[in-house]
DNA sequence: AATCTTAATTTTGCATGCAAAATTAAGATT
DNA sequence: AATCTTAATTTTGCATGCAAAATTAAGATT
């Protein structure tokens, strides 16, 4: 597994709290730009400024260039010799192959979090499919993002499979920052929300086909969505 | 998608040849570490020592550096804070959760290749069958694992998602360097071979589910070989 | 002799320096 | 005025420098 990511997953109760984390200039870096990045503070194409982004975060160019190598290997951004880095076109090409990636890593994890996952997960993920409902209730797009992120993240810890949390976690980095950008139909919106209801079922059923099958098909949906939003 | 990677992905005759490239020190650095890293040249575990890579290669640490981030990102080494780099442990949990992650790449790779590989690559891997059997025959596992490589870099490339395509050289990494450790038993090894007649007789037929699930099999086959070299 | 301190040495994380390449600006030519 | 040269400026890729942390070595203490 690679380096701990500065991600904020869900923490499991019976892990060790208040780790005093003191991370590397680097790795605050990293995070932050990828924030820019998916969060489209920094717009797809848009130069990186080497010297800019120094000042404004007051570091040197060494550990900035060092996270922006890491997000090339990523995708999320480009590197153009001699030129530097801008940030990664987000085409629909790409997102379209993006998600039938993660519907496949996400079937996965449904079929490996039905057999794997503990009484603590099920509930969580119960009590945030109650908080989905109100953020949707309360018309908080970003919001049911956030939550909608927490309770995917749940289900690919529940899996139990390092790897595919990784993997995951870099498919979902493309189509996250596509979601930024493109919004949903009310009538859309609707769906998912039942599409979650029923993705809960089979967690707590531990039928691990459907749950698996269900989360390909939401997927698939979510493309739709977006495909409708960005015209491909 | 990301930067270009160093990789030698059979070339498709359609596609510009003789391109000049002038790599820069951090990727080529970034190359030869990788590969030294999953062919063993650094064991796993071993300390990375930096001014003994600097003069060995007589570059400065700055594009060491660099490279040692990317290579931590795709967790072929690890750091620690103010102590630097060693080659990841090469453990048989990450392996395993490993396998059922690129099974279910190649199976997806596997339908899309059904569906879109061009007659070239059909043919392309035909003739690379021929081989795979031909390096069995003189026992060379060497030459057969390149071989066995492409045939499935082929069948990558032929399902046109590069986001698929970079996400399995991640996975693959992993398996790779395992292998290189883990020898086969000559039962395993015939066994290996026929389910790669299959593979290509699926693909001819361009039956993807069929292929598909030729893949996925046959990678949890490996698994077992793998397995049961390493006792897990 | 084994353990503990403390000082010397090495290594790390980051900042700065510098030449080559790319970009911009300014003047020359049509 | 538009295009072309050429010089000045900026940016990039990498090397080097330097303080803080970690490691090792050396001497002190039991």
């Amino acid at each position: 597994m690679a380096r701990k990511r500065a991600t904020t997953f869900p923490v499991h109760p019976n892990r060790p709290r208040e780790t005093i984390l003191r991370l590397s200039l680097h790795d605050q870096l990293l995070g932050r730009l990828r924030a820019m990045v998916i969060e489209g503070e920094l717009l797809p194409e848009a130069k990186i400024d080497e010297k800019d982004l120094c000042t404004r975060f007051g570091v040197s160019r060494t550990p900035l260039r060092e996270a922006l190598k890491v997000l090339a290997s990523e995708g999320l951004v480009t590197l153009i010799a001699h030129r530097g880095a801008i940030v990664s076109p987000l085409d629909m090409a790409e997102l379209s192959a993006a998600f039938p990636v993660m519907g496949s890593l996400e079937a996965l994890a449904g079929e490996l979090a039905a057999k794997n996952a503990d009484d603590w997960e099920i509930a969580e993920v119960a009590r945030l499919q109650e908080q989905l409902v109100d953020m949707h209730t309360a018309g908080n797009l970003r919001a049911y993002f956030e939550v909608n992120k927490m309770i995917h993240e749940i289900i690919l810890s529940a899996a139990r499979n390092p790897v595919l949390s990784q993997l995951y976690g870099q498919v979902a980095l493309k189509v996250r920052r596509a979601r930024f950008t493109a919004n949903m139909s009310s009538e859309r919106w609707a769906e998912a929300i039942a599409e979650h209801a029923m993705i809960l079922r089979a967690l707590q059923a531990r039928d691990g086909k459907e749950l698996s099958s269900i989360l390909r098909a939401h997927l698939d949906h979510k493309f739709e969505t977006v495909r409708a939003a960005f015209g491909g």
